[in-house]
DNA sequence: GAGGGTATGGACGAACGCGACGTGCGCCTG
DNA sequence: CAGGCGCACGTCGCGTTCGTCCATACCCTC
């Protein structure tokens, strides 16, 4: 894996899109080169389908961690919440209610850049402590959500009759 | 939102492609419907992109929950993990070093619905005990990673030479 | 039974997937 | 250093698939 396919990859999730012709004119590779390029990808299963959901792991973002943030809010979230979201890393970033403020996932390259988070988190002036918990194993971290469930237990909950 | 948008949206969601034929074959509905059903969800919002990322909320599951979970696992962790990823709602299971042994993200359709995810949970023998929290703003709920990150970063950190 | 929304089938042009082939570059070997 | 080899990249072309348009059929509702 070199820049290209990085740049292809990142160029996919950017653009939400993995149509060939978009991807040329984003990162000006050549159509071709962008299937050869892809279709390596897949074979490495870094790709994992044709959704183009990527395999963290094989792809080099292999650890994951989830970090509780404490924060003063006395602005409004949403401002706290927008300046964590710049933070490189921070895959999810939920407003939660009870102890915590936010909770973030964050996948990074290796455990040595868990240090940086933390400290990008605690140079944010509203921050106030942070609690961090590594993840051992990553038993499920997709975003297909609905492949947990049941097609009738979806039926049901979202009150659709058949 | 019907039962055959369900449908065509669990299918995709489960085969991990958007190509018409191959929806048609899981599904049975005719490939020219597919288009029409597609259409219409990516007007409503429900579909985001060529990646067919999916609106939770616009869905239906707008209700998000992190669970702590401490476990007996004296067998394997991948044992109980397994057992827990069974437990319908649940879209991302971390295994975890620190106090407790499990974090799960979950998408519900309601707040109701929490309570039996709590009580499935519970249910599972290994099992000792749960935290929840609510989620009550999702900020970022992304799968692409990626695109918190920028090129430079990612070329930097994966150790790649321009 | 008239009319709007919804669903399906067919047909056509455009886009895509993929294999075949050509080129350039580095590297080994004699 | 000449020649040969292999790999990565790019170009071309063809068969397939996709997406859209239009015409028709369905099905409630009034």
């Amino acid at each position: 894996m070199d820049e290209r396919d990085v740049r292809l990859l990142k160029a996919i999730a950017d653009l939400g899109t993995g149509s060939p012709e978009k991807l040329h004119e984003a990162t000006d590779i050549p159509v071709s080169t962008i299937h050869y390029r892809l279709n390596n990808l897949k074979d490495d299963g870094v790709i994992e389908n044709d959704l183009y959901d990527i395999d963290l792991e094989a792809f080099g973002l292999g650890v994951t961690v989830v970090v509780e943030v404490l924060a003063d809010y006395s602005g409004s979230y949403e401002e706290v919440g927008n300046k964590l979201l710049e933070i490189e890393g921070v895959t999810q970033l939920y407003f939660t209610m009870g102890e915590t403020d936010f909770i973030v996932v964050a996948h990074l390259a290796d455990s040595d850049r868990v240090e940086r988070l933390i400290s990008d988190f605690e140079a944010t002036p509203e921050v106030e402590r942070t609690n961090s918990t590594f993840v051992i194993s990553a038993m499920r971290d997709s975003h297909r959500a609905l492949q947990s469930y049941t097609l009738e237990t979806l039926l049901d909950e979202l009150g659709i009759e058949d």
